[in-house]
DNA sequence: CTACTTGCAAAGCCTTTGCAAACTA
DNA sequence: TAGTTTGCAAAGGCTTTGCAAGTAG
């Protein structure tokens, strides 16, 4: 899940099999996302895009970006403000939130990740289907720099 | 942190030491989110603070709602569509939210909890200093209702 | 009396939606 | 040609803010 190419055609290939139809708009958001190595919003990827094609709307990332959290080929961070997507690893991670640089870290290698899931699931006898695992502080580049 | 008085007493004094007033409507909402068992939005608290006040704005709820949460006596679940506020535990813990009830329930009696705090820590080397932990699925009473 | 709080309305933001025009297949 | 997608603008929903009037201390 992170050879940029295979991204890019999976989720090609996830839009064509429920029928949509491949524009040039789209195709270059989806290469965006496929070599984005960051949490990109919809403005942000809205900016790059605009830089290909100037007419493109704000409403058309949105809506393309719907289609990719629906076929799981993009993972949706939920934050207070807005939202991040990450479409290298579109399943439900922790992500850690740098309060100092505002960097959003993937917290995909924590190992107690499957026994959490499961205590919920046994402790509560709670089916997991998703989740929202956000972690806010300061990270190892920052700690450092006083202030 | 769990009978209804000492929470209001903590309340009120720790917004009485910030040199706040105490108002009669103040007073009326932190009783309301000291006895609420669940965790209200603040649409929720207003309208009940509402049959007591009628003249209450939700503006005032949401001023004394941030007020509360700087003085972390008061915990805010981060949700897509609003905000819910944990008045009986004012500090970070995993909730589990049911797709069919909408139930919220606390899921602060995971045992991994310190575990995976650590392993963040040590792993990321990242200073956890917040988290917003949420779980989606299905609860056990809805889990074998046919549907 | 002074400073904080309130209610109201308006503004802010992100996101979604309605719709006619444009375009893919 | 038929059915999707697009851009635009407007609407939606939650939360915040500005400000004059009201009120706690």
């Amino acid at each position: 899940m992170n050879d940029p190419e295979l991204r890019y055609q999976s989720m090609l290939t996830k839009l064509k099999n429920r029928g949509g139809r491949i524009t040039s708009h789209r195709m270059a958001l989806l290469r965006l996302i496929a070599v984005s190595e960051g949490h990109p919003n919809a403005a942000q990827l809205f900016e790059q895009l605009r830089q290909q094609f100037p007419t493109v709307s704000l409403a058309t990332v949105y809506k393309t970006l719907a289609l990719l959290k629906e076929e799981n080929e993009v993972f949706e961070i939920d934050l207070r403000d807005d939202s991040h997507y990450d479409g290298n690893k579109p399943y439900p991670h922790p992500h850690l939130i740098c309060r100092v640089c505002r960097q959003i870290i993937d917290g995909d290698e924590v190992s107690l990740l499957g026994a959490l899931n499961q205590e919920i699931r046994e402790r509560y006898q709670f089916q997991v289907q998703q989740s929202q695992l956000v972690f806010y502080g300061v990270c190892r580049d920052c700690r450092d720099i006083p202030g």
